[in-house]
DNA sequence: GGGCCACTAGACAGACCGGTCTGATCGGAC
DNA sequence: GTCCGATCAGACCGGTCTGTCTAGTGGCCC
């Protein structure tokens, strides 16, 4: 079998870590399925991982499920960063936000936004929502902060309206499968922009 | 117990019939909690009705789980018909939706988009999928024929445009708990309308 | 060489799931 | 009165779930 088996510390040599093994596993099967329908032995078969790793690296199925929401706010942050910081004129950087949005929509497995699909699935006081609430202040400070700098009179407005396109635009890609609907959101989105930003 | 007992076809005189139990109980339940956590024992406990009863009446879960969904759609429908009726002009016609929608997250127990809930929780293949596609094929239809009287030149797009904001409401209700994003879709939507239906 | 520790494989427990089945009850049609 | 069909209550089945536990393995440090 050749296992690596080299724990978290020492950055193994070739194969990633279980714990990163896990994760990965988590991430395709939470978001492509669900994560509750996803169970724990689907998750350490994928990843090549007997079951105490699991429950010795996350503790348990939850702690895993929030890693794996970590992870996804990571990578959206990571793509939105990237696309924004592509632009220097702070209206550009705004649309560029749908650009990101577009780039995750095109991806062969989207299946829409992954903390909406996870909170449809659990209770009010899971951590499922703690986690969805870190991502959506975390989008609507971007928005917010961006508009700002573009001189919007009102940027928590203009940053919620944003925000509704935003949302819009996810739900439109996943239940339309249309992932061009990012393009129209941005469309709408350099509308309110303008308007919101015009000297009268 | 006094159960009535009644089946479907005579019309009950006090009590509904278990079928209509059924779905009141499965429309709480599914809506509240999500439709793979709740089980079929608690549904049935509500209702106050034998498994056997369930069974013969909606064949199977799925069967029980289309029918709430369909009376969710005519809920909806019926809502929406009733707020757009209440205006003659095309325009105001198209902003009496998001009336509408104002009151379904009004209401006390509001949890997001049933459709978007449930097909969150399923694959891609299931029968909420088909509920779902039904009921954003009527919202779409109702947004484009209510757009073309409106004289809008692009009816489709003007109607897309309008679902993104309708889907963002019901996302930022949801998701920020936020009842107030109907209003603000529905600023926004004006604004839309009346950018497309302008004479220029 | 010896101890340590992460890891593997898999049995196991306890709960819950959807769905079927049996047997009894009860109202209404005739 | 008799039959029928809908209903009720609940046992039961096979399967799946999360999580724990035991036992063994193999690389690394000292």
């Amino acid at each position: 079998m050749a296992t690596k088996a080299i724990a978290d510390r020492p950055a193994a040599p070739g194969r990633p870590t279980a714990r990163e093994r896990l994760l990965a596993a988590a991430n395709e099967l939470f978001y492509e399925e669900g994560i509750h329908v996803v169970g724990i032995d689907r998750v350490i078969e994928r990843a090549g991982v007997a079951k105490a790793t699991l429950y010795s690296a996350y503790g348990n199925k939850d702690g895993l499920i929030s890693a794996y929401l970590a992870g996804r706010h990571e990578i959206r942050r990571r793509r939105v960063t990237a696309a924004v910081d592509r632009h220097e004129a702070p209206r550009e950087k705004l649309l560029a936000v749908f650009d990101a949005l577009g780039e995750a929509f095109a991806e062969p497995n989207y299946r829409g936004c992954a903390f909406l699909n996870a909170s449809a699935e659990v209770g009010p006081d899971s951590p499922v929502m703690q986690a969805t609430d870190t991502y959506r202040g975390w989008v609507r400070s971007l928005f917010t902060d961006l508009s700002r700098a573009a001189g919007a009179p009102d940027p928590e407005q203009l940053a919620s309206r944003l925000v509704l396109l935003y949302d819009g635009a996810g739900v439109a890609a996943r239940m339309d499968r249309n992932p061009g609907a990012a393009d129209m959101a941005k469309t709408v989105a350099a509308t309110l922009i303008d308007a919101a930003t015009a000297q009268h």
